[in-house]
DNA sequence: GTGGCTTAAAGTGTATACACTTTTTGCGCA
DNA sequence: TGCGCAAAAAGTGTATACACTTTAAGCCAC
């Protein structure tokens, strides 16, 4: 089913939702994408229902698809999941990575180095979320990579939409952090540094404003 | 875009998969769906779609869908993650659970027990596997309890598919000794009991075996 | 002007049509 | 009998058509 025509599209939404070129709130309308693509609505039905399984976007019945503006409980809820799952991940991640696995880790560490320091804003993002993803695949674990990268994906989603001030640089220097602690093979503490930065990520959102939809 | 029609058909198979009635590797031919429930291929084709996302059915290009029949690795990581993101749950759950929460949980283990006495073999398979996901909902986490749901189907697959000897009655015994661990406020001993009910689940599948697959 | 009704425009939901691919069937030939 | 090829059948992939719903526009009464 999936000629990689739908998921051409589908890839193309989640950039322009995950980078902000599509506001949260903003419809899309099939015909428009359709020609846009150039192909039937047919195949952007599909990309929009992929898009809406993992919670991007939001399909309202009869009325259509809208770039999703996850509430405050959900985003809430994603984070909270995400410390559930992470945790056990880093602690089977230290017990069982290779010394090679730390090396590609190393090496991603310095990537978001790079990223932040030439204030690439677009790269950091997806370098900062890669972390986690990264992590995942060095397990060698599908199923766990998958997850956690639709995770991220609505991770970006709302961080965008609640973000202030936090800075990428605090983000990257607490990635160091936990990566020390896995390179010295140190369970306890890497879990309780990867606890902590999923928290402070979230404590950084801010939930009282209304950052707002456009209709 | 889900006309209750598409969802009606996605529960049907569903249920029919974990049922057994549709065999891991049975081919699930489009038009003869379409007739069965009196639409057209198109919905039929949504439901499919569906249903691939979370790993029921494989789509093969241009080939159609079969009923998935996981690998003994994939497999493994399924229970992987079951591992990590359900001790994290019980965890919190342990920390916050309010007392109508743990009643609630305790008439799902009465429920049980009836199940396997009474030798229901579908209804307890669909309670042992509902007591992981009641969990989640008692914490008022959609995103957790929605992601489970979906471990939970995959693994209800993965058991069928390799399924030995293992006792229900011993899963029900398990899940009896992590109530009670819940129950007394221990997360250590619920988290272990926990970890050690799922490999036990794992352990006991038979992965040499070729489990065939129908064409 | 403004609220409410009517009607047109836009858009979604489902079915159908048709092209293309895969699978099966049937037949000749060794 | 069994292998290989060709043609037919079955099935999937995409586009289009049409019915129905929602949204927007226009208009009249006040």
């Amino acid at each position: 089913m999936d000629s990689t025509a739908t998921s051409f599209i589908v890839e193309s939404l989640t950039r322009a939702i995950v980078e902000h070129r599509l506001q949260p709130g903003a419809k899309l309308v099939e015909q428009k994408l359709a020609d846009q693509f150039g192909v039937s609505r047919t195949l952007v039905r599909q990309a929009l229902y992929r898009l809406s399984q993992n919670r991007l976007i939001t399909i309202a019945p009869a009325r259509g698809a809208f770039v999703s503006a996850p509430s405050a409980t959900e985003a809430k809820q994603v984070f909270e999941v995400r410390r559930m799952l992470e945790a056990g991940m880093v602690r089977a991640f230290v017990a069982q990575a290779k010394a090679a696995d730390i090396k590609t880790l190393q090496a991603h560490i310095a990537q978001e180095k790079v990223a932040v320091q030439r204030g690439d804003v677009p790269g950091r993002t997806e370098l900062l979320g890669d972390f986690h993803v990264r992590m995942a695949q060095l397990m060698h674990n599908e199923v766990l990579a998958q997850l956690l990268a639709d995770l991220i994906s609505r991770s970006a989603l709302i961080t965008l939409m609640y973000q202030t001030s936090h800075a990428a640089t605090h983000s990257h220097e607490e990635h160091e952090q936990i990566f020390k602690a896995i390179k010295a093979r140190d369970a306890v503490a890497a879990v309780e540094l990867l606890d902590d930065h999923l928290r402070h990520v979230e404590d950084a959102l801010n939930f009282s404003q209304q950052n707002t939809l456009r209709t």
